[in-house]
DNA sequence: AACCAGGACGTGA
DNA sequence: TCACGTCATGGT
């Protein structure tokens, strides 16, 4: 057990505070409520139409920024009111394509919509295997593990391009590590909690946007005492 | 005006 | 297995 993977997440944690994630659409107004004193992921568990709106940010944010995954989303309420695998389902490709135009990738998105909508019609209020998820078109490893971990809030350790590149940068593995093994590299290394892992991955994401950037801007990075390539940055700039 | 953003799939070696 | 090409909008 490396206690240091457990005393970056308080770090991160002290610096920018309880993220609570995964940010609904549907419940945006109501998170402002919440800003003092509030900890979103204590006993919250998304119901059963949260846990497919975040499955289906989870699809349309593949390589694309979250704020125009925002976008998608509300083009897709505002259209068909609740989201539903039927809802889905009722609107053409070329439709439902239009709708999330916004997200990049439209074309593409709107089948992997399309087949996470028919998955989800069939699962009724049974909780997926990981292996499940993966073998529907167009979900891969991250997805997978988002909507296990944040909607079905199963311990799953999501690995993305901010996780493998802030780890790689503090010298904890190669930034091109094999997703798998990235995530054993964290649920080998922290206390199996589902609240902690899905604290964990929204404070490196967080991080990532404010500071560990693909052009990183180390000014101000709490981090800089734990990071090599900070150190290069700062002698060689 | 390139570059990047909370990836996944298909293909050829 | 792996190294690429493809998919595509919107912000900086």
């Amino acid at each position: 057990m490396n206690k240091k993977v457990f005393e970056i997440y308080n770090i991160l944690l002290d610096s920018y505070g309880p993220q609570g994630w995964w940010p609904l659409i549907s419940k945006q107004d109501e998170k402002c409520f919440n800003t003092n004193g509030y900890h979103p992921n204590i006993d919250y568990s998304p119901c059963k139409k949260e846990i497919f709106e975040i499955s289906i940010g989870a699809v349309l944010t593949q390589n694309s920024a979250w704020r125009n995954v925002t976008i998608a989303i509300s083009n897709l309420i505002n259209y068909i009111g609740i989201l539903t695998p039927q809802n889905i389902l009722d609107l053409t490709d070329t439709h439902l394509a239009d709708l999330i135009k916004p997200s990049g990738y439209y074309n593409q998105k709107s089948k992997k919509l399309k087949k996470l909508a028919e998955y989800f019609l069939i699962l009724n209020d049974d909780i997926p295997s990981r292996d499940d998820l993966l073998s529907i078109w167009g979900i891969g490893p991250e997805t997978a593990d988002c909507i296990m971990l944040y909607g079905f809030s199963q311990s799953f350790f999501v690995i993305d391009k901010y996780t493998t590149r802030l780890f790689s940068r503090l010298s904890f593995f190669n930034e091109n590590i094999k997703y798998e093994k990235a995530a054993s590299f964290f649920t080998d290394n922290l206390p199996d909690d589902t609240l902690l892992f899905q604290e964990y991955h929204a404070l490196i994401v967080e991080h990532g946007k404010r500071h560990c950037k693909s052009k990183p801007d180390c000014c101000g990075c709490i981090l800089l005492n734990w990071c090599n390539f900070g150190i290069d940055k700062k002698l060689t700039s």
